[in-house]
DNA sequence: GTTTATGCAAATTCTTTGCAATACT
DNA sequence: AGTATTGCAAAGAATTTGCATAAAC
């Protein structure tokens, strides 16, 4: 994604496109796969890891990440590709290889709605599917 | 769930059931909810932390517990009732409430299957919804 | 008697927070 | 000037591990 759509998206999500957070969105948006935070200040090394922390936290507030557990004992982030506000869309099936510990974002498969019983509300949802992903299969 | 079928469940897993472990499972069967390890370690105030994360651990090996992570930065366990080795069946949606931070088992809402790409293998799956709960959205 | 489980303390991992310095409007 | 953000260091929370003792088969 480039740098102006990454601050478009910011700005409809009412988050000030600060420098550090200009590269903690692009870091997200350029990685094959959803991110921890410990990843993140990897690639970004210039990012002190508790402005990581605080920049990841508003993007959640804001509905700017999905927020992925998968287990690994560490969170992860992926960026929200949506422009409205409010609420989440393009909720897609994610997938944790239990072999390599990588989290794929099936992106086709999107997840299936449940009726949750009465005076529950939603406001997220995680699918999360845990197995052998390809690479790992076939290289045994 | 009575202690023989307790050790049943864990004979049936290949567990061998020692008398942390029992408390242990009784723990989890008794409680109304998932517990976390700091949860179970509250129930059963004679048990070492050590000794709970390990059975907790060992019990995730031989699928006798589900793990859910619900986010909320502890990884939550749930007793798994099927007598069959292998796979976890019984899989249910899970609740998760901003609010009061309880994570509910959604025992009648089956978690809807889905196709996995060429090359993906399943070994489980979680669903999880996060929201508010009907106790925390009346008591507003 | 050898293997497996336990219990204590210490270590590890991941993340957040206090606070002073800096940059923005 | 006043508010928001940054960067460092230190604290915090949840879980795991090393190792010596104790129990089980």
């Amino acid at each position: 994604m480039a740098k102006t759509d990454v601050i478009d998206l910011m700005q409809h999500h009412g988050v000030k496109p600060t420098a550090n957070r200009i590269l903690v969105a692009e870091a997200l948006s350029d990685a094959p796969r959803p991110l921890s935070m410990a990843e993140v200040g990897d690639v970004l090394d210039t990012v002190d890891k508790s402005v990581i922390s605080r920049t990841l936290a508003l993007f959640k507030e804001n509905h700017l990440v999905h927020v992925i557990e998968d287990g690994s004992d560490s969170v992860r982030y992926e960026l929200c590709h949506s422009h409205e506000e409010g609420e989440d869309d393009d909720v897609h099936v994610h997938f944790y290889c239990l072999s390599c510990r990588r989290t794929f974002c099936l992106h086709d498969i999107h997840i299936p709605a449940v009726s949750l019983p009465e005076g529950y509300s939603m406001d997220s949802v995680n699918y999360m599917v845990k197995g052998i992903c390809p690479d790992c299969s076939s290289s045994r």
